[in-house]
DNA sequence: CCTCGAAGATGAGTACGCTCATTAATGAAC
DNA sequence: GTTCATTAATGAGCGTACTCATCTTCGAGG
């Protein structure tokens, strides 16, 4: 129908109908589990509100963990963002990485899905779509987390590998903890413990463990910068 | 047949054939997980090799997942008192630390077993029998790595609570960033690290950042005893 | 417009964890 | 030894996530 010349952005039948269910298994998985959670919906209730038959749900979304992942990623995106924006405002290093992590739990409230996310991205089979997505948002998460620990114990441009190594390696501690804090209420393992409180206190440490093993790291260096106040990134990337 | 008084120490034949049912489940459980792991074993297959019915299994586990936990909570038994023993030989806080936390590592190498046990110990219902075993027995590697890290940071005698309190939650940090650290693979977040050494390095740093917490506490009570140096626990308790 | 290979959709079928109404075994009281 | 209430054992049946042989739809080439 149109010219040859008219088809740039031009998809044919085939692919907007691929869309369009995309969308409405998305819509439907969406809803349903924000209204029932996990257990309480099954993929027959999705297929139906999607208007799709059931084998055509495992065409978009290889197993109801990847659908549930599907949904809450956009979630976590949010809430990774939301982190970045408050942390950025923040001058001491600790507050801004609590700062950074906050909304995470704030955003696991609602329900126990922050805990079911959680154990299906850590723990589902590796090759799927949605979960190496999610996969990615955490480890951007704990660059944001490193690069910012980055900029607060080495003065800008000089920041050494080692330097860099230290920092990841306490983003992904920061990252563990709130791990942990997350699944904790579910647990019961430490009743009555305020899991923000928590999260502030062993972040604190652990920044604390940071900011000492950089200082030796620059002593036997004898490396002079070891600022180590707060110190606004130079630069939002 | 026996008199009354002879009774003592005696059970029915009814007890008696629990015991051994629940022996010939666990046994078979253990064979078939040890062989091919949690997915690729059937509850069908461990109730006819334990030579029981298929409903008759759940009645001595509510699921089969807490098969599974009834199954490695042994190993993880085993892997804790290993480490103890290996801990109280070291007089460096954080070598103990590592020691203590190591043979789970070493334990986890067969078959993706020690991952689906941390899954099904900290995701599944809490009120099951098998759960809350494995968890009180994270919990006692947790007090461990506290109460060493206890004596080292105090002396004898003049541990506080807020040292006590610090040192709970760098021991909770250790043990968060042990159970990544055991995912790790299966997620493939961070290929090509090694587990252990990666384990060592963020337990280093957080110990030291409990060291300095603590000090911080001593300074602001103006209480002298700041020895951050290694000191062997009192008694082995 | 017609043909035909490729890709998508379908839903009955399958496997498996778990339940529950029914049956069997046990042992205390007499 | 017999009775009877209690508790354990059984296995057919159920719900549900997922598969796959079959059918439908699309669209490029003629």
């Amino acid at each position: 129908m149109p010219g040859e010349d008219a088809m740039a952005g031009m998809v044919g039948r085939r692919t907007r109908g691929m869309r369009d269910k995309h969308d409405r298994i998305l819509v439907a998985a969406t809803v349903l589990f924000h209204e029932r959670g996990f257990d309480g919906v099954t993929t027959q209730e999705i297929s139906d509100r999607a208007d799709v038959a059931a084998g055509t749900l495992f065409r978009y979304a290889s197993s109801k963990s990847e659908l549930f992942l599907m949904v809450y990623n956009e979630q976590l995106r949010a809430a990774i963002a939301a982190g970045e924006r408050t942390a950025a405002r923040e001058s001491d290093a600790i507050r801004a990485v609590c700062a950074l992590v906050e909304p995470i739990i704030t955003a696991s409230t609602d329900r126990g899905s922050a805990v079911v996310y959680q154990r299906e991205l850590l723990f589902g089979p590796p090759d799927e779509r949605y979960r190496a997505e999610g996969l990615a948002l955490v480890a951007r998460l704990e660059d944001a987390v490193a690069s910012r620990l980055v900029a607060t114990v080495s003065g800008p441009e000089s920041a050494t590998p080692s330097i860099e190594r230290a920092a990841m390696r306490a983003a992904r501690s920061v990252f563990a903890v709130l791990n942990l804090l997350l699944v904790q209420p579910y647990t019961r393992a430490h009743p009555g413990c305020d899991v923000r409180e928590e999260l502030r206190e062993q972040t604190a440490q652990i920044v604390r463990g940071l900011l000492v093993s950089v200082a030796a790291l620059d002593g036997q260096q004898a490396n002079g910068s070891t600022d180590t106040h707060g110190r606004i990134p130079t630069d939002e990337r």
